[in-house]
DNA sequence: TGATGAGATGACAACGTTGTCGTCTTATTG
DNA sequence: CAATAAGACGACAACGTTGTCATCTCATCA
């Protein structure tokens, strides 16, 4: 169906070798051959079939795969961006698939595209455990991880947040407020980010001669109903907190749910912005950070990678930013 | 450097064809054979080739490719998230591209999705021309367009929203409630959904015997800066109109932006549901969709195209649903 | 015991491209 | 005018896999 070069050379009375020379714009053809070979091209509508040429060519298939839970989720679409404009200028193509923070799932991924020759992984690992990487990183596969680190035996690049500065700041801010009652909600504690997330709190209130009172701390609320859920039962202790840290964007929006509909005025701050954070009824204070950002870094430190540039495995902290709106500001009462 | 299964056959002793065999769990093979070429190949960590087998097999590269807008935005990412679950099943990569609603970088995404020959294309199209796919849909690559119609010459399917329908019943809500100034923000009209959701408002308006009056209408404003001024200007007038319908959800924001500011009561209605509309000082009443739903479908359709099914061109239209949250609900003052 | 056939395995070509090298044409130079 | 070189072009192999067909080994049975 398809014409090949073979096609495209037998209509234009060449050789097969002459049209690949003047597909890819070598030099030594002479303009009225070049010329006829286009017609030809023109006339058939031929494509030159990227897939044989990077199996000829052996080395380069001038993609790269990206490994996400869920790009419906806006951290992961925007990190799926910053990865799709570094990719765009260095002309490569993302493969992406959503791993649903299942492990089996993401090492399926994982494997599909290695067999795909994809030129370097881009991870946001699920799984705890990625050996089964070590033998494809041998092999050349490029990879760098991304807002959580693989564990130690893996040698590769990592691009996280700045999780611990970024919470402790957060915490901080409340306490700078008056607040010394500071309830937690933190994810999972299997997500590396939840954990770190986690470890700034301690450190806030540590810093400041505060005991962690591990009845407010939550950890485990996963989305938004179970954070609701939480908060609404932190506020309805006989000693609430006057103050709540949420560890991410959807344990944010869920504790502000239980707070408007408590119709208290608890503080909040929360990791991660969000869009309308300013518009809310309550303007939300957030620790911000920027995804895309963190896509770019990573596929820049990828794009090296595969230039077979030769470092020491990096590992990049990116900064993050409090933002104030007024939600963590309200005094305790 | 990565083994083939030449290398594989040489260290398990056995041919070429054989290793083949084992690797596709093909029958015929004795199972001491079987183990030997497995042992091989966990020892060399190979992993099968699937560029060379896509070559081979001159079908199928079980990709599909992505074309939307920007997967920042989470119309577009919830879009891909549909397109993603429908490709899961069927065992398809997706490979995707933003077009920044450009042109020029929408037909060189395409061009280059198909030179990568995949199976399909899932295309929101920004360029106004798209004979250039003429060719490639002669040669068989498959194509779905969404959320907006490529021009007559194209024969391919299409999955839209009923966009027509959505503001019309928008814009009747709010004359349920009595409005009979209403504004109208639509984005640009040289795109296809901006003029569709104003014939809906149009529509509702002569249906209800209420003429058209230009001066209410504000054809342009593409983004949320814009639309906010845009308001700001029509709150300004005179005769500020009682109610405001906008065309997506960019508009809506800058619209609410506005009211909020001017501390006005004017009512609201916006087509596209967002996060958090519910949870905003006044909450949103809006015309919902559902942006995975239509990747969902069209990737459904595409797998149709791809399976060789030979249908007529579809035009599928999704329906809309009217969110009551208290924007739209306010009587004209 | 030799014919028969089923099951296991291997040799080889082909997918569409590009790198290498050889050949042929034409212009240049002594 | 013959020698030479540069330029244009083509023949062929190879990338790693799979489909086709041939071969080989046994167990079975008349």
């Amino acid at each position: 169906m398809r014409p090949t070069m073979r096609d495209v050379a037998r209509r234009a009375g060449v050789s097969l070798k002459t049209v690949s020379r003047v597909v890819n714009g070598e030099v030594g053809v002479r303009p009225d051959t070049a010329e006829k070979v286009n017609d030809a091209i023109a006339a058939l509508g031929f494509r030159r079939n990227d897939i044989a040429r990077a199996l000829r060519g052996g080395k380069r298939t001038r993609s790269l795969g990206l490994v996400i839970k869920d790009v419906a989720n806006p951290f992961y679409s925007q990190i799926a961006r910053g990865v799709e404009e570094v990719a765009r200028a260095h002309d490569l193509f993302v493969i992406s698939g959503c791993s649903d923070e299942d492990p089996a799932r993401e090492r399926h991924l994982i494997r599909s595209l290695c067999e795909r020759r994809v030129d370097g992984l881009l991870v946001v690992p699920s799984a705890a455990d990625h050996r089964y990487l070590i033998p494809e990183l041998k092999m050349g596969t490029a990879a760098v991880f991304m807002d959580r680190p693989p564990e130690e035996a893996i040698q590769a690049d990592v691009v996280l947040i700045d999780n611990v500065g970024g919470a402790r700041a957060g915490v901080e801010h409340l306490i700078a407020h008056g607040h010394r009652r500071i309830a937690c909600l933190a994810d999972l504690p299997g997500i590396f980010t939840a954990r770190e997330r986690r470890r700034g709190y301690d450190e806030a209130l540590l810093a400041h001669g505060i005991a962690v009172d591990e009845s407010l701390v939550r950890l485990g609320p996963h989305d938004v109903a179970g954070a609701e859920a939480a908060t609404a039962e932190l506020l309805a202790l006989g000693d609430p907190p006057t103050a709540v840290f949420t560890g991410n964007n959807r344990l944010t929006i869920g504790a502000l749910r239980a707070i408007q509909a408590a119709g208290s005025r608890t503080a909040l701050v929360g990791f991660d912005d969000f869009e309308l954070a300013d518009m809310l009824a309550t303007p939300v204070t957030v620790v911000a950070h920027y995804p895309a950002e963190m896509g770019r870094r990573a596929a820049e430190l990828l794009c090296r990678r595969m230039d077979g540039e030769d470092l020491p495995p990096q590992r990049v902290l990116l900064p993050t930013r409090l933002i104030v709106r007024g939600s963590g500001e309200s005094p305790p009462l």
